[in-house]
DNA sequence: GCACCTCGAGTTCA
DNA sequence: CTCGAGGTGC
């Protein structure tokens, strides 16, 4: 045989056994067998490099280990979900986007159901069809390049499959609905498709996708490599999550390469070339482009049948042999999606519906109290450690006082532990039946733990607050914030480091960073030459930070992320903040009076001024930015409120949005008698018909730039 | 004055 | 992730 059919024709074959054995979980051959044909292509490949293909499966294979993993911008955000745990709550976010949609309640809504796999959120880049980046979720903007890593998962494609030529393997049949009665078995071939009209044909591959999905270990798999892991004296995986986020994460490829990941895709980030009308088509263009999709995903014709497949799954997830903790629900219609929007970084179209979490039960030792930056007194459950979800939990925050007090836990109750969103401990509450009269009610002590001065819990406030201003836990944790990321991000001062250098007395203020020297620092304990010339030339790079990072590192009350930002692009440069007025302060939009006081009142301070010329001796001097241009208020706008739909051509939504502001005119989501204008754009939603029904002024992109006078 | 959204802070474990 | 609390629109 030609040996270029010869490796084609097991190029295809194992394609296909990586099919059967991811996708379809019907695998046909053992994994000897698999690695055989595997290492057979391998040979032919090496003896034959004329016929070399970047799309062969055993690329998927070889690269060497990184040192470090890099950052990757995703071009559309990661987004995050919002949870319902009840009923109640699933019909509350169903009426939610009803109302947002000016649809009676009683309209039945088409939504999507997937089971909500418990892994690790990928987004996989392709450019001209070719896989270009594979990145880690991150904070949802930026996440890890993990290009290597993914290239060896199976079930992930390198290049995209051309629609026309290659019909998907499994062509999507069935039609939407739940487990039908009796018939509830599993694996059966139904996937996500709309019953009434005909699925939207993919006519070529996008030139530019961001292909979202979620990278899972299954439990067969997951026990392989404890097995192996074991064997070896390795410790083991706690759970198949951890199994699989960690082979992911391994800076050698092939590693990652023995551990037999499994994907499904549920979305897509940007997109040029690919425009479904439904999620449900979108999964099945993905699915035709050559991603796994989940044969369980599901159409619903309204929010009541949704819910009865989760408790449908909730009762069956056993039968799985991966992990899920929900399933989450989405709206179907994208043009319902696009009217509906998002809020901060959630979509407003879609719900996590998520199982009850797991419980346990243990025994509360002790209640403490912490001590923050801001002197803030948290106390917090010291409690026998236990195992949930899969992690041991021995320490669970409990917020206030009178959190404590209304959850009526005692030191020495038996208690409910539970991890909200699976990762955070949680106190749910005591068994009180348990009780033997032992038990001691926990008081806010009314002095600091750390620095034993008087506490004080202001008048309608939730919290106490250690108010002595050397209190070292205090010191301590500010230091801590001004290197933290979000702030001046200067590496290797973390909580351990910061008060080891304090208790050596070399640290009284964030200032006093940029004063240590090699000798102090390689006096420390572990502390050598090369982490003290580390940890210097970190603290020297950071003496230009952005104005916005500098603020969020000063610890003003009130002032994180968001507000610093809103600061620096309002007064441009530090002086110009530290002269200003109350009132000039509360006149940038989103800072109101108790900010702007707090913010006032900080550069008030003599020990802010200390503070700050002794950083700028040092030679600290954070960065202006731009003022932001005031546009003169016009007309036209002042005064009027403004609804968009649709998608506009010249600029995104909130770009319209912040125009519309900037110009003195106010923004709504949905249409009333009050709306002045309904800007319409390309593909409207209903709030177009809505707005032709009330008889509101509609106007479209192009009367909308005239008005801005572009 | 209330509802709704955002933001800030503290927090857990591997 | 959670709670508390500030900002803003109605």
């Amino acid at each position: 045989m030609d040996p270029n059919e010869q490796i084609d024709n097991l190029r295809r074959e194992i394609e296909r056994h990586n099919y059967l054995y991811h996708v379809l979980d019907r695998p046909e051959i053992s994994d000897a067998e698999y690695d055989r044909l595997f290492r057979r292509l391998l040979e032919l490949e090496a003896a034959h490099p004329e016929y070399a293909d970047p799309n062969s499966p055993t690329q998927k294979v070889g690269a060497s280990p990184v040192a470090a993993f890099e950052r990757h911008t995703h071009i559309v955000p990661m987004l995050s979900l919002g949870n319902a745990f009840t009923r109640e709550e699933l019909y509350e976010f169903d009426a939610r986007v009803k109302r947002q949609l000016d649809l009676p309640l009683d309209a039945a809504i088409e939504y999507t159901a997937e089971p909500k796999m418990d892994g690790l959120a990928i987004s996989l880049t392709y450019r001209d069809g070719v896989l270009e980046v594979g990145a880690t979720r991150g904070d949802g903007a930026v996440g890890e390049n993990i290009t290597q890593n993914v290239r060896t998962i199976r079930a992930i494609p390198l290049r995209l499959r051309q629609p026309e030529q290659h019909p998907p393997l499994v062509p999507p049949s069935g039609r939407g609905g739940g487990p039908e009665e009796g018939t509830q078995q599993l694996a059966d071939s139904a996937s996500l498709s709309t019953p009434s009209k005909r699925r939207m044909q993919l006519h070529s591959t996008p030139e530019l996708i961001e292909v979202r999905g979620e990278v899972y270990m299954r439990h067969s798999e997951f026990e392989r490599v404890n097995r192996d892991r074991a064997e070896r004296g390795e410790p083991t995986f706690a759970n198949p999550r951890n199994a699989a986020a960690g082979s992911v994460r391994q800076l050698d490829p092939k590693i990652t390469a023995t551990r037999r990941l499994a994907f499904f895709t549920y979305g897509w980030g940007a997109a040029e070339g690919f425009a479904p009308d439904t999620h449900a088509n979108a999964l099945a263009m993905l699915s035709e482009l050559g991603f796994p999709v989940n044969s369980l995903n599901r159409v619903f014709p309204n929010i009541f049948e949704v819910a009865d497949h989760k408790d449908y799954w909730e009762a069956h997830r056993g039968e799985l042999d991966y992990d899920i903790d929900g399933i989450v629900v989405k709206v179907n219609s994208l043009a319902y999606q696009r009217d509906l929007g998002f809020v901060s970084r959630a979509p407003r179209w879609a719900i996590a519906f998520k199982f009850a979490a797991e419980t346990a039960r243990t025994k509360l030792r002790n209640i403490m109290v912490s001590v923050g930056a801001t002197g803030q007194m948290t106390p917090y459950a010291v409690l026998e450690p236990v195992v949930v979800s899969g992690a041991r939990v021995g320490l669970a925050t409990l917020h206030n006082e009178d959190e404590v007090r209304r959850k009526d836990v005692r030191i020495g109750d038996t208690v409910i532990v539970r991890r909200a969103g699976e990762v955070i401990p949680e106190v749910i509450g005591p068994v009180p039946d348990l009780r033997d009269g032992t038990e001691i009610e926990f008081v806010m002590p009314s002095n600091c733990p750390e620095c034993d001065q008087l506490a004080v819990r202001r008048e309608g406030e939730a919290a106490t607050y250690c108010v002595n201003p050397h209190c070292p836990a205090k010191v301590g944790m500010r230091i801590i914030r001004y290197a933290s990321r979000g702030g001046l991000d200067i590496e290797g001062f973390g909580e351990k480091r910061v008060f080891q250098l304090m208790e050596a007395g070399l640290l009284l203020d964030a200032a006093d960073l940029y004063y240590l020297t090699r000798e102090q620092l390689i006096m420390q304990e572990r502390v050598g030459e090369k982490l003290a010339d580390l940890l210097l030339a970190a603290v020297e790079e950071a003496k230009h930070p952005p104005l916005a990072r500098f603020l969020f590192g000063l610890g003003i009350r009130h002032v994180g992320e968001s507000v610093a930002d809103l600061l620096a692009h309002g007064f441009g440069d530090l002086d110009r903040l530290m002269a200003a007025q109350v009132d000039e302060i509360a006149a940038i939009p989103g800072i109101g009076p108790e900010i702007a006081q707090s913010v006032y009142e900080f550069f008030q301070e003599e020990a802010t001024h200390d503070l700050i010329t002794k950083m700028r001796a040092a030679g600290v001097e954070p960065e202006g930015v731009e003022a932001e241009p005031v546009l003169e208020a016009k007309p036209e706008f002042e005064g009027k409120t403004f609804v968009l739909t649709g998608t506009l051509e010249s600029m995104s939504r909130d770009q319209a949005e912040a125009m519309i502001k900037s110009y003195g005119g106010k923004t709504a989501s949905s249409v009333s008698k009050k709306t002045s204008f309904v800007i319409v754009g390309a593909d409207p939603g209903s709030k177009y018909r809505k707005a032709q029904e009330l008889g509101v002024t509609i106007i479209d992109e192009q009367q909308f730039l005239g008005m801005l006078g572009e």
